[in-house]
RNA sequence: GGCCCCAUGGUCAAGCGGUUAAGACAUCACCCUUUCACGGUGAAAUCAUGGGUUCGAGUCCCGUUGGGGUCACCA
């Protein structure tokens, strides 16, 4: 049974690549009707961030990807958080110190600086020589103290890496490194090796960062007699071409970009495109079909550059098939801020901006001229391709009233350019700009009378009588 | 710097030795619409570079360049 995991460490927020790799695990997994599993990787308690367990569950809820075993859902294989799993690594990693694939080490701070100062590239296996009695005596006696995993020192690990192919690193480039740190805790390099076995992992999904480590992490799985997991590194996603995209930029959170008005789904569809190809030439996709068409064959061993204009893009198609009810819902916490208590049907003017909208934030702009209407530019009656002006405006202002007031707006908009001998296109720009104060609006001018509704209209359209008149 | 990995239009990308090198976003033009959008049609735009191998190379090999990653008591 393939089982994978999203194993993130809290740090307040869910990363956009971070989801995509918990995305990707998830799709795996439900493919081969595996279970995924969420583990929180907590070991470094300096980096305690409150909260933000619950905030990567609801992300992830958000997200449409519901984890099989993790923190609250429990599991066979709990605890799901690292910091409550402490005894655990201690047992494991006393096994590797018999074996001798793992020894204490007592060097201070200030030693491993001087070395690094010397020119050393890596730790020196200085306290792999101490006796065991030597080091029970110094542990004994109360010295701080770490474990470190013994690596070979000569010889090469290749090992398969399903989206890389083979990849071979040199022992003599690793370094043997803190398996337990000296306050009891495991490092990642530990608990994520022990974890995966415990929990069954199957499959391990994870950032390009771990390729090179990974020869680490099967010397592990070796000494312990364990079986390693199927590899799947994944490139970073990134902010430009020399660049991850990242917390500094700003909204590289899932919440982020929930915040700015993108669906839920329109994030994950379009990640799941950033890095990976379905082979079916599509774009729009639910979970289901992204379930139904994953497959690691189609992940790019490249990286991808993050571009928000498609991502909007993607999000303008689920907001066109949104039901109008669910869009209006969506959309009135934005009137609420930017357009309240106005005299306009909201219910109306939800269904004129759908179509107009990419993401729910353009509301913002695109109901605009609905509070921005008093103090307008008089210049916006200045149209080049109508070849219409101010003057022209003030000239028609009041039958421009009139025909507003008239059963048949548009017919008598139309009488009138051609009792003027003007254009029809000329009136209504004059018209609509009259009413609305905006060169563009969701709608021309009989829609935006029946927005206002007939007295509101009129009452607009006076104030701009007046203003013309001044 | 050592080591590992990567390299097709501005961006996401198909391609797995023989193609007019798909498709999408963005851009531009036109149509539709007497606003703005939506929609439709079309255009422009890519194999980083130098050597091989081969009858034939975007596809295979090597170098170069560029980019990323990694060298922590962070994950």
């Amino acid at each position: 049974m393939v089982r994978t995991r999203f194993a993130p460490s809290p740090t307040g927020y869910l990363h956009i690549g971070g989801l995509r790799t918990a995305l990707y695990a998830y799709l795996y997994a439900k493919k081969n009707n595996g279970k995924f599993i969420l583990r929180i990787e907590d070991t470094d308690r300096t980096r305690e961030v409150k909260g933000a367990v619950d905030i990567i569950i609801s992300a992830l809820e958000k997200a449409g990807m519901h984890y099989d075993e993790g923190p609250i859902v429990g599991g066979d294989c709990g605890p799901y958080v690292q910091s409550e799993r402490k005894d655990i690594y201690l047992e494991y990693a006393q096994k590797l110190l018999d074996s001798g694939d793992a020894y204490y080490c007592f060097c201070t701070k200030e030693r491993l600086e001087q070395m690094h100062a010397d020119g050393a590239t890596k730790y020196d296996k200085h306290c792999m020589r101490l006796s065991k009695a030597e080091a029970q005596a110094r542990i004994a006696a109360g010295e701080p103290y770490v474990i470190r995993q013994n690596i070979p020192e000569n010889g090469t690990s290749t090992y398969h890496d399903e989206v890389f192919g083979d990849v071979t690193v040199d022992f003599k480039d690793l370094e043997d490194n803190i398996l337990i740190k000296s306050d009891g805790m495991p490092t990642y390099n530990f608990a994520n090796v022990i974890d995966d076995h415990l929990m069954g992992i199957t499959h391990c999904i994870r950032g390009v960062e771990y390729l090179m480590s990974t020869p680490k992490y099967n010397l592990l799985y070796d000494a312990l007699g364990w079986e390693r997991p199927v590899y799947i590194h994944l490139q970073p996603i990134m902010r430009d071409a020399q660049h991850k995209l990242s917390k500094r930029d700003g909204d590289a959170g899932f919440e982020d970009f929930l915040a700015k008005g993108f669906l839920p789904h329109a994030i994950v569809n379009y990640i799941a495109l950033l890095g990976w190809n379905p082979k079916n030439n599509r774009e729009k996709m639910s979970m289901d079909e992204l379930v139904e068409s994953f497959s690691i064959d189609g992940l790019q061993k490249s990286s991808s550059i993050f571009d928000e204009t498609k991502m909007r893009w993607l999000n303008s198609l689920y907001v066109k098939e949104m039901p109008v009810d669910d869009f209006h819902k969506a959309a009135l916490p934005y009137y609420e801020k930017y357009c309240p208590d106005k005299n306009v049907d909201y219910v109306y003017l939800s269904e004129l901006l759908q179509s107009r909208v990419e993401v729910l934030s353009d509301i913002k702009e695109r109901a605009a001229f609905i509070d921005a209407f008093d103090n307008f530019d008089l210049e916006l009656f200045v149209n080049k391709k109508w070849k219409t002006t101010v003057d022209m405006a003030r000239e028609l202002i009041d039958e421009c009233i009139e025909c507003t007031k008239a059963d048949d707006m548009n017919a008598a908009l139309e009488a009138l350019a051609e009792k003027r001998g003007l254009k029809k296109g000329q009136v209504l720009w004059i018209h609509r700009i009259a009413l609305t104060g905006a060169a563009a609006t969701p709608g021309g001018g009989a829609e935006m009378v029946k927005l206002f509704g007939k007295d509101e209209a009129l009452r607009r359209m006076t104030v701009v009588k007046a203003r013309l008149e001044k």
